[in-house]
DNA sequence: AGTATTCGGTGACATTCGTCACGCCGGATT
DNA sequence: AATCCGGCGTGACGAATGTCACCGAATACT
């Protein structure tokens, strides 16, 4: 619904015109490659694949195509990683809706459009202090699941596990890992 | 944004007219007693107060005003929540954009308007299995609280908050209390 | 009345979890 | 080359956690 109406209200600028909508990342390629458009909006959570993934496959294979990411959280790994997948453009559904057209046009015209807020925020806070395997523990942990079986699942001792989160924990600031978990994904660090 | 959206796409028909927007719950109830609309069109996750309680005002204060609530999440918690708060529809926005018009005049019509695939699921799933106390120590681990921390807030010596988290935590057939969290929360039992 | 069931509450016990001290390795610094 | 890191890995130990058996009170069933 949401992209429908945004879709409807984009087609009454007179120099926009939507030329495909779809409602899963994996069929993002297709409908470029039919459709050819100069700006691809594109959501971050989306069923089959995310946005950012697909933003990347874009840019692989339709250079021409500018992205523009539309998400609701302004993470600041978010913004990273959409950067670092060649997204041109990085716009929080909670702008004004004007900003929209705005933001599409400037990405047209080349320039990289991103909320100065969030970015200042995202320079802060850098990539994160937590190391691969820590990432990894954690995102486990993030399910709910027991340590052990995270040890299964990556082939490794379960003392090393608590020890890879405990290292997490205390970087975080934290009392447990659930906590912790909690945290990095706020952060955008997961 | 979305709000936006969706109103200047409200605007465009014939039969009605958008008179007010805000953008946090406890700013309706002051909106609506100065437009004095038909409908109420309520999002659920709003900043200051959330969309069920502006409606259980809403509907004590304006009873001419019908409230039908758009969200993004079909929690069957919400649902039954939205209805004892006295809404008379409950809209997702995965649905069609061109739902929402219809479940606007249907609604203003005075029927209920609800998703019938969502309240089927409502209705299976009941209330859910949970009692207040099992809530309550469910609702506080679900934030990353130690034990210790819950019984506090809650005057119970930490022994009986195992206790109810044990019996969620079997309930809900899960091996921890964040796992019990998670799922509590995936049905709306929160 | 009597009884059965459910919920809230407590403490004892075994398991799981978080922390610590330590060893190993590859890359940067000197 | 020697040294110093920082990340990865293991095991041991105390604390937090989940399970169990049990009790009292309120409610429902006969």
């Amino acid at each position: 619904m949401v992209r429908e109406a945004l879709a409807s209200l984009l087609g009454l600028e007179e120099d926009i015109d939507v030329v495909a909508q779809v409602d899963r990342g994996d069929a993002v390629l297709a409908a470029a490659r039919e459709a050819r458009p100069d700006v691809a909006l594109l959501d971050i959570e989306m069923p089959g694949l995310d946005g950012i993934q697909a933003a990347a496959e874009l840019t692989a294979e339709l250079p021409a195509c500018a992205v523009l990411i539309l998400t609701t959280f302004g993470r600041p790994g978010f913004l990273r990683r959409a950067m670092e997948s060649g997204a041109r453009g990085f716009l929080l559904k909670d702008a004004p809706a004007a900003e929209l057209a705005v933001a599409i046009r400037r990405t047209v015209a080349g320039e990289r459009v991103v909320d100065p807020n969030l970015a200042a925020q995202a320079l802060t806070e850098g990539k994160g202090p937590l190391s691969w395997r820590e990432r990894e523990v954690l995102e486990a942990s993030a399910a709910g699941s027991t340590i052990a079986e995270i040890a299964r699942s990556l082939h490794l001792s379960e003392g090393t596990v608590r020890n890879h989160l405990s290292a997490a924990i205390q970087k975080l600031g934290t009392r447990n890992r659930f906590e912790a978990a909690k945290a990095a994904e706020a952060k955008g660090w997961l």
